[in-house]
DNA sequence: CGGCATATGCTCGAATTGAGCACAAGAAGG
DNA sequence: CCTTCTTGTGCTCAATTCGAGCATATGCCG
């Protein structure tokens, strides 16, 4: 989990382990977690399903829904997911797919024990909230809650401009501890990068490296929560975005910023869909996802050229003004293209 | 891990565990095992590093370099993973990046055991394999060895005309399990869709699809030896590409299919380059990579319009022809750019 | 019935992309 | 030395895609 950048010769900073020859029968044996990152989209509201963890130092904070691995109970990961989503929540879930599978000692809130011994795999999983339907545990929750700068439909989040720029940019100032352990590309550059400072372009895939980035630079309160602060100097209050249990929200983040890439390739933004919905519909479904972009004659273009709709032959009428086609996925199209999706491109570099 | 299809509700077939309130504290422990497969160029040819396994029944197998994992020891999973590539190889790993976690039973060889209580992290590693350059252990293979199917520089290659078609249309006129376990698409559909057949594009991507078809028809040692020849009536002997212990075959697939996505929007090519290369030495190593595509001019156009590369000032001179620009990979890029990398669209639909 | 709001069809210029022509320049060989 | 081969490099042109706007359709509401 890192920037990606293409940068050689990471230091290795642990020690070498002794010499094994045949490894496979000495594990050290950890548990297992997975957490789910549950997304729908409610009333143009992109949502995670959130449970509320009980309340700890400062008040409940939430978590994503959260079980253990029993390799004896269940012969798939996903499988195991299934299961304890459905008994946890009351949910069946559609689309799941695995996002990153997280182990990074240090990050856990626990401060005297040495190692977590558990190892936590992200899942993503889409799927749609009619109502409540069924939902015995949890809350849907606008995932932007947890994340503002990342919400762009109305322009950009004045957040950014207000206490992320200005709070970034004084980090970026202080010198880099040495151990230089993050990455080659200077702070300024990255937050730059990211954040799309100075003109900089906008990348709304960069969900989880901007998450990274404000929680090195203990803008974030799980960055304090861990105990970075005692090392640094900083702010004691951070306070952007809610946080969330453990390292929940960078995995929210990393299911967010998989959702803006999918989508693009993959037609899975049918799974946030009812099964007839208007292109209007559509559009601002992908829109509460990736943000504002596309004229709208032209994503009917877009999506109708695609051939990944075709029209139920009825009409939506309280549209507020002419009425509406109504169209559905069209399946065929997963047997006619390589990566069928929403190809929206970068918006035009907005600052 | 599936087709990644738009499909909705796929059944769970597992039982609903039992109900559990606060599950953080009744993990079941399994061991944790990372295994690296690490790519490079030789001589235009892309590489994996194999380790020869120990003889088994039917001769030694080739394995990817696999390790456990020790929270004790290593603070972060890509820490243990450099650490002991180190021991066994020799190597120091320079760019890495996680693929995904294995943990399916019923894919393992031991036959007897219920479940197998070894989770394995797959992780990709990009290097330079200059010589063979302090390697102690394992040896570079092509990667096409394991999946001659996907060798297109010399054009589409013969094996799937002349044993993938044949085989998988006939597993494709058999009627498929009533479990519907593994999609919602028909299996000629599936075939078609991932080898092309019949006039649909080729998409250099879906390695793993590939892979994962073959194995579900049998076509692959891996699933004879996993013991899915008994549930059906396969041929006894499969043999297409050399088979891999375990589940790593997989994991490569999984890292060819990433490699070959990534290099689009990622500089990551130049960490198979050396320092100084001329754009047709570049040029060669991508088409290793995807197979065989651009347009020399193109290509040219293409990687110096994107600002990848900046000329070194040098000449080449021994290219049997005309000598040729020396070029370097231009960092700047990282932080002009939002997703910079070699972004060559699909071959113009050869079957 | 007229205005409003949304839906939908169409056009046009700019940018990108696929493909080829043409020429440059060292190597090899008569 | 001059021809020919091979690879490198610059340029053009048509086809396609993409961004943006104009224009019209049509139900709803007063």
């Amino acid at each position: 989990m890192n920037m990606e950048l293409s940068g050689r010769g990471k230091p290795t900073p642990e020690k070498s382990q002794r010499a094994h020859v045949r490894p496979e029968t000495e594990h050290a044996t950890v548990g297992i977690g997975l957490n789910a990152a549950i997304v729908a989209v409610l009333d143009n509201e992109p949502v995670a399903l959130a449970v509320r963890g009980e309340a700890d130092s400062a008040g409940a904070t939430d978590g994503l829904p959260f079980g253990p691995f029993s390799p004896r109970e269940h012969r798939t990961l996903e499988g195991g997911l299934r299961a304890w989503v459905h008994d946890q929540t009351g949910l069946d879930l559609g689309y799941a797919e695995q996002l990153y599978t997280f182990a990074d000692r240090g990050r856990l809130p626990e401060p005297g024990d040495v190692a977590p011994h558990v190892v936590s795999i992200g899942y993503l999983a889409l799927t749609q909230a009619n109502g409540q339907h069924g939902l015995t545990n949890g809350v849907w929750r606008s995932w932007y809650q947890y994340f503002p700068w990342e919400d762009w439909r109305r322009g950009r989040p004045e957040i950014i401009a207000s206490e992320i720029e200005p709070r970034l940019k004084a980090w970026a100032d202080k010198p880099a501890p040495a151990l230089a352990s993050a990455s080659l590309i200077a702070r300024g550059d990255r937050a730059r990068m990211c954040f799309g400072f100075d003109g900089a372009a906008w990348d709304e895939e960069k969900v989880l490296e901007r998450y990274e980035l404000l929680y090195e630079a203990g803008l974030v309160d799980e960055a304090l929560r861990d105990g970075r602060n005692a090392a640094q100097g900083w702010n004691v209050r951070a306070k952007l975005g809610l946080p969330m249990q453990a390292d929940h929200r960078r995995i929210l983040a990393t299911a967010i910023g998989r959702t803006r890439a999918k989508i693009k390739y993959r037609p899975v933004i049918f799974e946030l869909m009812p099964n007839d919905f208007t292109l209007y519909e559509l559009q601002k479904t992908v829109e509460a996802i990736l943000g504002p972009h596309l004229h709208k004659q032209n994503f009917r273009r877009l999506v109708e050229g695609a051939g990944l709709v075709e029209p139920t032959g009825d009409m939506k009428t309280r549209t507020g003004g002419r009425p509406a086609k109504l169209f559905r996925f069209r399946r065929e199209v997963l047997l006619e293209r390589p990566a069928p999706g929403v190809r929206v491109s970068a918006p035009p570099s907005r600052s």
